[in-house]
RNA sequence: GGGGCUGUAGUAGAGUCGGUUACAACGCCGGCCUGUCACGCCGGAGGUCGCGGGUUCGAGUCCCGUCAGCCCCGCCA
């Protein structure tokens, strides 16, 4: 028997959440999901849920029985219409929780638009359902509020983003998903040619040659809310497929690009969550960022800034100390305010924690409260010694010194994270605060031993700060980049850069990365024969897109804020994708397995 | 490629030292209930303990392997 009702002629009237006291006495149409069916023998209530919000249903069997009679059959997620009557709801039956709690729909005629089998697990933000079921049902776990939530800010932010770039001059303009593969950067996913047997396409890791391609054809100012892929490991804020705002301005400097997307940032801040940011934003460069806090994505929102001592201890009595400094590392210094009652334990942990980055040991001094050190190490310290290392630390009674000997990249990065571990677990770091940094300067290559060449730490076609350009032929790996990046509570949010436009020093720096004259022009010839053509001084910068509403909703994977995300083996347990292809398909793609799976 | 955590009705959990028929909750089904709102009361159904192997008289429990999900390192210009 087919119970569900046509939805005939009937138009909506309201969302849910929508209905008021303004609303009293008069008839609306309501269309969504029961969330709720609470049946009293008599009375029925339904809680009627759509994107909006919610809206109580009260059906009566003596003012309509008809629609109380079809109101019995109704269950969870089916999907209803009804018409009736706003209604306040009676004295003390009012309910504060909801936010259309003071009335009630009392309805007249109820239309079954379709029913449903009872979901895996209810649509409720505090149902705590695993993630491989709500992946797999992703359908009905968009439906919980929470997840709702995130998808309509996204959009938000998204019109946000495209009403300030409009404003701005920004053109958007569509390039290429289906393009060519380039060397450097993150592995490639590739797309065989059926119209050319054995060649492949490779899908974009972002559109960058295209953006200024554009400059050099006179558009000025471009951007893109695009699609980006790169077939790298997956990570709580990390997708192979991810969303770049991609932006691009002829004829700026750094300042230029940073003034007009701070703009951007805090626009969205106050659409998106009311907040006024304060700008111009800070800076620093990378060299002091590494510096203070070990890491190019600082988080601001507390200090713990780490203490290079390398030169207080290079001829100390420590050996461990002092070798390292001899042997050109450095040994930094973290002091954790008041931490000296750490257990054994959560020293241990600590020590544990820095291991993952590399890190051999974890030196530390517990300060008592007479100042003087209790320390496994203190005995290889003369008084000055230790007078000058808690001075350089702003040592007090009650601290807790960690120390780190290792090499430059080993202990800036080991400390660094320290530092973060340590800011959450003291509670150092509140999630509704905001501090941006841009961090500048960077360096422009970076030599890779291992392949014995240099690397563009940024990407190849940045171009170099104007007074380290001679740097290129003397010490490439002293020059630094016009590049910059924004960086929110210890997350890279965006970062770009001033492009080369000359095409001579884009040549040189495809000869210091040890791209050949003939591999250039094979791989980039179009871009270096459209440097010749009267390439304008641009520049420009991405933002993910994706890492930026997980800041916004406080969201701690990236997958709350994708509608149909990946899992970390990058498969979609909704679709089963990636899947299997008929033998026919990868002839015509003159394709052969290697491998058969399953 | 590597390290770690998790896996028991639809869901999320408990399950002691290896020992009778694997528990109670939410959800689901049936009944009752005219002001509830994560309604209430009564009753009921529902299990490949991820999968495979081993140890044992006996395995949800111990061992080995494997699969899946998650977190991290490497990787991500």
């Amino acid at each position: 028997m087919n119970l569900t009702d046509i939805l005939g002629d009937w138009k909506r009237s309201h969302y849910c959440g929508r209905i008021s006291t303004a609303d009293i006495g008069r008839e609306v149409c309501l269309m969504g999901w029961v969330q709720r069916r609470r049946d009293h023998g008599g009375l029925i209530f339904i809680d009627l849920r759509d994107r909006d919000g919610i809206a109580q249903l009260a059906l009566d069997p003596d003012r309509d029985p008809d629609a109380h009679g079809k109101a019995e059959r109704v269950r969870g997620e089916f999907v209803v219409a009804v018409k009736g009557i706003v209604s306040a709801r009676p004295e003390g039956t009012v309910n504060p929780k909801m936010a259309t709690g003071e009335v009630e729909v009392e309805v007249r005629e109820l239309r079954v638009l379709n029913s449903a089998q009872t979901p895996p697990f209810m649509i409720e933000d505090y149902a705590d359902v695993a993630e491989n079921v709500r992946l797999k049902y992703r359908y009905l776990d968009l439906r919980r509020p929470s997840l709702q939530g995130n998808i309509l800010l996204r959009h938000r932010v998204s019109q946000t983003v495209r009403n300030y770039l409009n404003d701005h001059g920004f053109i958007d303009i569509e390039t290429p998903i289906l393009t060519k593969s380039t060397p450097e950067g993150a592995r490639d996913y590739l797309v065989p040619s059926r119209v050319n047997p054995g060649t492949f396409y490779a899908l974009p890791q972002s559109p960058q040659l295209f953006k200024q391609l554009l400059m050099v054809s006179g558009f000025d100012r471009y951007y893109q809310i695009v699609k980006c892929f790169r077939d790298e490991d997956l990570r709580a804020d990390r997708q192979p497929e991810f969303t770049q705002i991609d932006c691009e301005m002829s004829f700026v400097d750094r300042q230029d690009i940073m003034d007009i997307m701070e703009g951007m940032i805090a626009k969205v801040f106050r659409d998106a969550l009311g907040i006024e940011l304060t700008l111009p934003m800070s800076r620093l460069t990378y060299a002091e960022a590494m510096a203070r806090f070990g890491v190019d994505n600082p988080d601001l929102r507390f200090g713990l800034e780490l203490v290079e001592i390398s030169a207080l201890v290079k001829d100390c009595g420590f050996k461990v100390f002092a070798d390292v400094v001899a042997g050109g590392g450095i040994v930094k210094l973290l002091n954790a305010k008041g931490c000296a009652g750490f257990s054994r334990k959560e020293l241990d942990d600590l020590t544990e924690f820095v291991k993952i980055y590399g890190a051999k040991g974890l030196a530390y001094v517990k300060v008592q409260a007479d100042g003087s050190w209790q320390s496994p190490i203190a005995k290889f310290f003369t008084t000055e010694e230790m007078d000058r290392i808690g001075s350089a630390a702003g040592l007090e009674p009650g601290d807790l010194l960690l120390f780190m000997a290792d090499t430059w990249k080993v202990t800036n990065e080991s400390l660094g994270r320290l530092r973060n571990l340590l800011g959450q677990k003291l509670g150092l770091a509140r999630k509704d605060d905001y501090r941006f940094v841009w961090i500048t300067d960077f360096p422009l290559l970076e030599w890779d031993g291992e392949t014995r060449r240099h690397v563009a730490v940024h990407h190849p076609f940045t171009a170099p700060l104007d007074e380290d350009l001679p740097l290129l032929a003397t010490e490439p790996g002293k020059a630094r980049a016009k590049a910059y990046d924004l960086v929110l509570n210890g997350s890279e949010i965006g970062g770009g850069s001033i492009r080369i436009h000359d095409r001579d020093v884009q040549n040189k720096m495809f000869s210091l990365m040890g791209i050949g004259a003939e591999e250039a022009e094979e791989k980039f010839g179009f871009l270096l024969n459209a440097l010749a053509y009267g390439a304008p001084p641009h520049g420009g910068i991405a933002f993910g897109l994706d890492r930026l509403i997980m800041l916004l909703t406080g969201s701690d994977s990236i997958r709350d804020v994708i509608a149909f995300p990946k899992t970390q083996k990058a498969t979609c347990l909704m679709s089963e994708a990636p899947g299997e292809v008929d033998d026919l398909q990868l002839r015509e793609l003159s394709i052969r397995r290697a491998i058969r799976s399953k």
